[in-house]
DNA sequence: AATGAATGAGCTTTCATTCAT
DNA sequence: AATGAATGAAAGCTCATTCAT
């Protein structure tokens, strides 16, 4: 009978454990930039176990990447937006996808760090293409409801749509660093947080509302 | 190292050639994926001359990093929008941010890259912090005139607003692979590119004339 | 790195082999000449374990101070002087310190080397600033029992004898080449080196025992 | 006509110029540690002038070690001893030497550094080989006259009397960091150097004047 | 399920030196 | 007599990875 006390945490655990230094460390330094040797430093079995569970540094890479991806879509899954107005609705779902940009700064860099990577590991891996998203189904059904209740005018599609709300989301995060250093603006700023996230929303909301540009 | 007031033109040509490279290298695999091997093979001098002109790898870096940000700068400088309307003009700094991330794929991952490392170079160039920039003071202007004239109504400042223009124009660049592949959208396709380039436009002209979001 | 305290047996083997060779290098060729390849060729390893176990070419280097300068410690505390006289234990400890140097030349040019470099990495070394030398100890204990008997006239202390005792004894080591140059002496033919010894615990030992130089 | 003000230092001046810090990098790193780089960085001509003057590294090194032993050794030919008493001129003959190496720390240091090198390059130059001491002559000399008049009792030769006082004087200089370190000494503290004076010069008079060692 | 020891390949950087004028 | 530009060769070191148990 094994003594409960010194038994070793389990499979799932280590790997766990693995996955949470190993996104830290992808995020704060890239993909070329990380160090197994700086994963294994901070993990509480042997590097061994790094390539016992996940085969090499791509691999590592690639489970991160699919956490992180997993995170956010099971929330934006749980957003409730049916029950809202339209308006209400695109207003819950950019204040959500500020928030969640704002709150997860290593989601941002990681993102920034596969794209330098041309998407290569976002593209061949089955899991991350399977996670399909409801994002672009959720802001189609809060189109059409606003198209048919007469609210919004603007003929614009929910891809492009969803680009227009993670760009500035996003960017305010992925750029904090040279924006901030060029304009001596501290992104991070509550205040500027706020002010952010409402003019965001503002100009979204308005331009879907159709407020026709007047003479140019 | 030498001095570049009295560099020969020679020299001068060899350091452009290593620069030209390098910021294709970097722009490619970022600060730690690029190679100083790979640079030096694409140049017709050798690898020495790198560390001859450049001193390290971060110097050549920073070197592309001074490169590649003066020529935004110049640019922006020669837009001349003084001679036009409020509205005509931020339609034209509006274009010109679009345009300019479009063709310069290689200044935005830059940026994602000088992101990824906390902007610490930037941070520290003094080249880099003495490049102020014209496009908050060309902003603050057409601001104020467009107030002046009664055409804008929106309290948003300078900083904001250039935000609120690059946002979209670097993201769509920036992300093209992950957007791309996540909600099988070629974001470089033309007929891509002239709608959201008139999207953009619409939505952020739309918001400063001051189409006041109704009721929520 | 591994921890030395539960290192295998082969491991602490290949640490040695490298040590030796190691040393070898280093007294040939001092810091800055020794060459991290020459020592890798010269073992069964890679140049890679090299760094695995000492982690710089310096770390190699103080370890190999640390093992030269262990083992003229260990034989300095093996000489059991007590049960001699005091004229009887001097002459040992000379003679035995005369013998070290002449059977230790990689001994002597390593400390050459480490005083070329202002003795910064013994100053560093714990362990080595820990290996408290019993030579003063001995020596001390010699010039108290050779006063008390009425022996040793002269008020020397007991590191400024041991200097006298190694100044001789490593100098004709460590200068053998330019001494034997410039005054055509071979310095390590046994005859020379038989005389040396003799002359210099003579002249040690006729000192202490007090011989006041008469008037000048 | 050349301008006064801004003619160019002549030639000797220049190579004296780079002889000075090449000296001074040369005792200081030794011949493996000193970087040419180094020595150009700190003359007022460019590197190329090095190679012009001395052909190469080595070239250098060696006419550093010439200039050096010259110096020494056109000291030690005005010490005018004839006029004084055996023992007086051994006296002064010890003094001076001891007085030359704390003096020269530089000239010690290079020596250490050619014996690390096998003396290699003083038995190859010519010069050096030429620069036929006198020291050996000026001590036969003195024990000639010295047991003539029935003052030295002891058979050393004047070679073997040579180290025997060098030995001291230089060991103190040469092994200051070490001998400092472990015995905790300051070798150059003014009041060691006096002590260490006085015994130097003690021991061995008193050893010529052939105090015999009593039964051992 | 887990691991300590070992490693090949390739990285950035350094160095004394020479070319061309 | 003097020099700015250029360089081949090799140095120290790092990295992700696998072997052997």
């Amino acid at each position: 009978m094994p003594d409960p006390a010194v038994r070793k945490p389990d499979a799932e655990k280590t790997r766990q454990n693995i996955l949470t230094v190993a996104r830290a460390e992808f995020a704060e330094h890239g993909l070329s930039g990380a160090r197994v040797d700086a994963i294994a430093a901070r993990i509480s079995t042997t590097k061994r176990m790094i390539y016992y569970y996940f085969g090499s540094k791509e691999g590592l890479y690639l489970a991160v990447l699919e956490q992180v991806y997993g995170g956010i879509r099971r929330l934006e899954q749980s957003l409730d937006l049916d029950r809202l107005s339209p308006v209400e609705a695109l207003r819950r779902m950019i204040d959500f996808t500020f928030d969640y940009h704002e709150q997860n700064p290593d989601f941002v860099r990681l993102v920034s760090v596969e794209n330098i990577h041309h998407g290569e590991h976002l593209k061949r891996s089955e899991t991350l293409r399977n996670l399909n998203s409801t994002v672009i189904d959720s802001l189609r059904t809060i189109l059409a409801r606003g198209r048919a209740g007469g609210v919004f005018h603007s003929e614009i599609d929910a891809v492009d749509l969803h680009m227009m709300i993670s760009a500035p989301c996003y960017y305010r995060v992925s750029n904090r660093y040279t924006f901030g250093t060029l304009f001596a603006r501290d992104m991070s700023a509550p205040e500027v947080r706020e002010r952010h996230k409402r003019m965001i929303a503002d100009a979204i909301v308005g331009y879907l509302q159709g407020c026709a540009t007047i003479a140019v």
